[in-house]
DNA sequence: ATGAATGCCTA
DNA sequence: GTAGGCATTCATT
């Protein structure tokens, strides 16, 4: 039997922690992010460790012993801030309405409290867990009994854990922290003794009474600076020390109490905590945890007209019966048999998944995916992990395995979540677009790739040649052999062993990446053979092997993964392998490409993909006048803008012109800095402001646009797509002007490169429909980001590539026209131009 | 085993 | 200058 469990919890720096980690207010500005912090670090403590009882201790004012004793104690710190203040007395409500004991003595502060506990605890045999983040309470973990919980790190630390991080015991910790000092508490510490120091003090002597007997043993600096700091040490370990306060532990005070629902209710609504606010239907009062197995006969016929039916993965299928408020489990009705009925509203977590597990099912009827809402909301959380949204949509933590949870989550997110999508504008991106993708997606993972072992096989028999010629000319050059991989091995060759002067530094040495091996080449033919050799090692490790092992395993067939909820700008992604980055320039990218083929016999790959389509978006984005006309006139727009920038006409521009103005036409859809454009064009800053300039004289309208997406991603923290397609910036207001840039680049870039992504994702679903509507054998193999891959049965190309087209052009409707061009061939390597 | 650092493939 | 995925080395959980 396990020891009982108590939580003593440092409620004062709780609040801190929470009030400057959490910036939340209400609609008339008044603060709430401390009070939302502290109710959700109680709220996981509770639900994640259960802990049999628990309290959170306060300080109550500032005169405390310690100031007697040492009149600068916590004098460099500054006053409570107002906004804190003023959210304190609803914190210690919240607390009480919780059922949460609260503990405060005068004259003492959170810390003596949780001491004298704490001892009190351990000797009454119960398991302590302090929550806090001040160093000070360390010293407690002297027993076995104790630990401390980081909750910003959720990691709890016992005496095992403190010694790894510390190297020495937790016994140690005051004299460890008497040396340092604590510049928060104004502890004076050693004046020249820092975190090193003292820890190779400790680790050697022990105490501080040990240090001063052993003064003739330590380095004569060190033995200085404790000589004259003798008394500053002794008075900060005096202040360091807990002290008793006698606060007696009350156990039965200690449990924790059912909250008061009416009093939280009111409270969150005051505090304008919307997700708090309990919604209508199933509320966590109403629902019968303990789920039925299977609904009675009778009852099938009325549930599948009435009720939701929910599903998470391929896993767990219940529905909900709004008239017994009541969730039945089906054990004997297949998930099959609920995908194809389309009466049968259906909500899930992760449909993707569901649909590949089975992948003979038709799907009708699906309404609502939770992980695609979420991710439409906020494309910037780290995962969409179904307990990841519990936690930030209901601000409750459930355990992983805890499936038989599910239902009951799944419901109140789905309410949180379709309430949110409404109010942010995002239903028809949701219900239109994304929602009809997933089944997309799912198709191109399930049906995968045609891939040509053979061909791959004789690439790598070449690749290997080459390989072998280019590693032994480079140990020629170097005179000794090393690991060609390394880059730290390969800087030591080149600009140690063979005294090459380096160009570049990178954090922890000298670079030799490819822009530094350009430019060496010329002088030194050791750096054009590893050019070589890294251009083949990455074609061998990255494509050619995974490819082969990937599709040995699948007779043929390549089935990478499409993601959804994987960008911060609404593009997709792709892994496992990512088919997205298979090289197209290079020595042997066609050979390569030549392994992808058509899975029918005589059958062609079909490639369509927009033409210049990011500046085709700028244009219709900024209506700017120049960039509209240039593409009205179906002109080439990077000779167009050459024209302009070097005042010619476009027919006139040289080939390096023509370059040039290609590179400044990509830095505008990067957001584009003076800096970045001339690193990119290998002139100086100034020369590329001049470029800058001169274009923003040409296109002012795009000039203006910038602006007001500037403007626009200050004033809402989002910039947004076509579709409206929204990409927090949180980082737009950062008072570090690097982050600030940064993220006003990403403005310019999201709505750019999201637009793109929604216009290519409506022509995927518009002829995907046409596709299954005319029972064609037609599949949309891969898409990448701004082209489409089909695998085409022979008869059914010229019918095909008409529509395909269309739909590509007409997905959505822009101020320019729109310009797809088409490919086809045997494979994906040795493609022809399609004029139709 | 895991993560940072370096490097390189794509749009 | 934007957005991704992934391999390797090398120093650490």
């Amino acid at each position: 039997m396990a020891k009982k469990s108590i939580f003593l919890i440092d409620g004062t720096s709780i609040c801190y922690r929470s009030f400057f980690a959490i910036k939340l207010s209400t609609a008339a500005g008044f603060p709430t992010g401390a009070v939302y912090g502290v109710y959700n670090t109680l709220k996981k403590i509770i639900s994640k460790y259960k802990p049999d009882y628990l309290s959170v201790c306060f300080d109550v004012s500032r005169k405390t012993h310690r100031a007697e004793k040492f009149k600068d104690y916590k004098a460099n710190r500054p006053p409570l801030p107002d906004p804190l203040k003023l959210q304190l007395p609803i914190i210690r409500k919240l607390i009480s309405a919780l059922g949460i004991n609260m503990v405060e003595k005068e004259g003492y502060e959170a810390d003596d409290v949780i001491a004298t506990l704490c001892k009190k605890a351990v000797k009454e045999d119960l398991a302590v867990v302090i929550v806090s983040s001040d160093k000070d309470l360390y010293q407690l973990i002297t027993s076995a009994d104790v630990t401390m919980y980081n909750y910003m790190k959720d990691k709890i630390i016992d005496r095992r854990g403190f010694r790894k991080q510390f190297g020495f015991s937790p016994e140690l910790i005051v004299d460890y922290l008497s040396l340092v000092g604590d510049t928060s508490d104004n502890i004076p510490g050693a004046r020249g003794i820092g975190k090193v120091g003292a820890t190779k003090l400790i680790e050697e002597f022990g105490t501080i009474e040990s240090l001063f007997n052993n003064l003739d043993k330590i380095k004569p600096k060190m033995r200085e600076l404790l000589k004259k700091n003798k008394d500053q040490i002794y008075l900060s370990r005096e202040l360091i020390v807990l002290s008793d306060c006698h606060v007696p532990l009350t156990l039965k005070n200690f449990q924790i109490k059912a909250p008061d629902q009416d009093i939280l209710q009111k409270m969150f609504k005051d505090l304008e905590f919307k997700t708090l606010i309990k919604t209508e239907g199933i509320s966590s009062k109403k629902i019968n945890l303990e789920l039925k197995e299977n609904p009675p006969e009778k009852l099938i016929n009325k549930l599948f007209k009435k009720s939701i039916f929910f599903f998470v993965n391929n896993e767990f299928t219940f529905t909900y019966d709004p008239e017994e408020a009541c969730l039945y489990k089906f054990k004997t009705l297949s998930l099959k048999s609920i995908f194809s009925n389309k009466n049968a509203k259906k909500i899930s977590y992760g449909f993707k998944n569901a649909t590949i597990e089975n992948p003979n099912c038709e799907f009708v009827g699906l309404s609502f995916d939770i992980k695609i809402a979420a991710y439409l909301l906020d494309s910037s959380l780290a995962d969409y992990e179904f307990t990841t949204l519990v936690t930030h949509y209901l601000h409750e933590s459930i355990n992983e395995a805890d499936t038989h949870l599910y239902p009951y989550y799944i419901y109140r997110l789905y309410k949180v979540l379709e309430t949110r999508l409404k109010d942010n504008g995002l239903e028809d991106l949701f219900f239109d677009v994304e929602m009809p993708l997933i089944e997309i997606l799912a198709r191109m993972q399930i049906d995968g790739v045609k891939v040509d072992i053979k061909v791959l096989k004789s690439l790598l028999e070449a690749v290997d040649k080459k390989t072998k010629k280019a590693e032994v000319q480079a140990f020629k050059i170097a005179r000794k052999e090393f690991n060609l991989n390394s880059p730290k091995q390969l800087s030591e060759v080149l600009f140690h062993d063979l005294k090459i002067k380096p160009i570049k530094k990178t954090k922890t040495g000298f670079s030799t990446n490819e822009e530094v091996l350009d430019k060496l080449s010329p002088k030194y033919p050791i750096a054009a053979v590893i050019l070589d050799y890294r251009h083949l090692t990455k074609l061998r490790n990255t494509y050619i092997l995974p490819l082969i092992e990937d599709v040995q395993k699948k007779a043929g067939m390549l089935h990478a993964q499409f993601h959804q909820t994987n960008t911060q700008t609404g593009r997709l992604s792709s892994s496992s392998p990512n088919l997205q980055s298979i090289p197209v320039k290079g020595e042997f990218s066609d050979w390569l490409r030549k392994a992808f083929t058509s899975n029918y016999k005589g059958g062609l790959l079909l490639s369509a993909d927009y033409s210049q389509i990011e500046l085709r978006i700028l244009a219709h984005l900024s209506g700017d006048k120049n960039l509209v006309k240039a593409f009205n006139q179906d002109l080439d727009i990077h000779s167009f803008t050459a024209g302009l920038l070097f005042d010619l006409d476009p027919k006139e521009v040289s080939d390096s012109q023509r370059a040039i103005a290609k590179r400044v036409n990509f830095g505008i859809i990067y957001g584009m800095s003076s800096y970045g454009l001339a690193k990119e064009l290998k002139i100086t800053p100034l020369e590329a402001e001049d470029f800058i300039d001169d274009y923003f004289e040409r296109y002012k309208g795009v000039k203006k646009y910038i602006k007001e997406t500037y403007s626009q991603a200050e004033d809402n923290g989002y910039s947004e797509t076509i579709l409206g397609r929204r990409r927090k910036l949180t980082e737009i207001h950062s008072e570090n002007m690097h982050i600030r840039e940064f993220a006003r680049r990403q403005a310019v870039n999201a709505p750019i490169q999201g637009s793109c992504a929604d216009l290519i994702k409506i022509a995927m679903i518009k002829i995907h429909k046409e596709l299954r509507g005319n029972k064609l054998k037609t599949k949309l193999i891969l898409q990448i980001h701004d082209e489409l891959v089909f695998d085409v049965p022979a008869e059914e190309l010229d019918k095909v590539k008409v529509f395909i087209r269309d739909y590509m052009q007409e997905a959505l409707k822009l101020t320019v026209p729109i310009k797809v061009n088409l490919k086809v061939g045997k494979n994906w390597g040795q493609m022809q131009n399609l004029n139709c």
